[in-house]
DNA sequence: CGTTTTACCTATTGACAAAGTAGGTAAACA
DNA sequence: TGTTTACCTACTTTGTCAATAGGTAAAACG
C-alpha cells in the first residue's frame, strides 16, 4: 500500500472543491458528509491542506473551505506528499538514498529507486484537474 | 510504502541463492547471518518460497536451500506477489476492480489502477538475474 | 542405533502507525 | 449574544508487521 486512507481522503476533498469552483466556500461538515469520511477524521487533514496553503478557509456561518489556486496548479505528487509524508515505495529510501548501511552493495537498491522515481513522475504529471475529467463511465 | 520487510528479505535471499549458483545448497543460517536477517523470521519466509516451489529444500546435514530454477526465469513480480500477497498501491484496488462502492462515479479510481498497472509491468519486466548485474556502483 | 544438522510447523508477543474519537478554544458573522 | 464555522491537543482503538518461542520431522553420519 503506498498510499493510505489520509492521502485518498485528500485527494478527493480537493476533487470535490474542485468541482464546486472557485468561489464557493463548503464547510466541511459537507464535505465529510458527501463523502462518507469520519468528520473528526477529515479535521486533521484540512488542517494540514490549510497549513500548507493547499485550501483557504474562513471561519463562522457561511465561511469554510476553497481551492487556494486553479486546479491546474496542483499536482496530484504535491497533495500527496504532503499529506503521507513521503511517497517512498520501499523503507530503503525513505530517508533519502544511500541512508541503509548495505547500500553499497545492495543488490536491489537500484531498482527501489528506479520505482520511487518512476512513481514520483506519474503522480507529478497528473494535475488535479486532469482527474475531474477522467472518470470511470463503466456502466 | 508498497513492499514491506517480508518481500524486501525474500528478494534478497532470492538473489544470494542465486550468486551461489544451482549445484551449492544454503542452509538458512548462512543466509540468515550472511543478509542480517533474523533466523526466526527468515524461517516463515523460507516456507512460502519453498511451499510455492520457488526454492528447493532438503533437510540434514549438507542440505538447504537452492533455487529451483534459472534466475532468468524469475520476475521480481512473482517473488514479491508471493511473500507480500499482492502489490496494490492503495486498498480500494486491492480486491480487484469495483470492489469499492463508490468505484462508479470515483475521479481517483482510474488513476489508481493505471498506476497498479504501471507498477506491476515495472516489477513483471525484471528478472532475478536482471538485478544480479544491476549493482550499485558509487564510490 | 543415536546424534547432529537441517527444514518445517503452530502459536504468541511486541512495537508501531494508521484510523478514528473526544472535548475543547478561537474566529467570523448576523 | 448566539450560532456557525475552523482550529487545536490529546487520547483510544485497531490492525498489521516483525520478531520470538518452542517445538516436530527428515536426512546424513558415525
Amino acid at each position: 500500500m503506498i498510499v493510505s486512507t489520509k492521502g485518498r481522503y485528500a485527494l478527493r476533498v480537493m476533487v470535490y472543491l474542485a468541482l464546486h469552483g472557485a468561489e464557493e466556500r463548503i464547510p466541511l461538515k459537507e464535505i465529510a458528509e458527501s463523502e462518507n469520511i469520519s468528520q473528526k477524521y477529515l479535521e486533521s487533514i484540512m488542517a494540514t491542506l490549510s497549513k500548507a496553503g493547499f485550501v483557504d478557509a474562513i471561519h463562522g456561518k457561511g465561511g469554510g473551505y476553497r481551492l487556494s489556486r486553479s486546479a491546474t496548479e496542483y499536482t496530484i505528487g504535491s497533495i500527496l506528499k504532503l499529506t503521507e509524508g513521503s511517497l517512498a515505495t520501499v523503507s530503503c529510501t525513505t530517508q533519502g538514498p544511500s541512508a541503509c548501511s548495505r547500500s553499497t552493495c545492495c543488490h536491489t537498491l537500484p531498482m527501489w529507486e528506479r520505482l520511487d522515481k518512476m512513481v514520483d513522475e506519474f503522480f507529478e504529471g497528473i494535475t488535479l484537474a486532469d482527474i475531474l475529467t477522467e472518470q470511470d463511465n463503466r456502466s
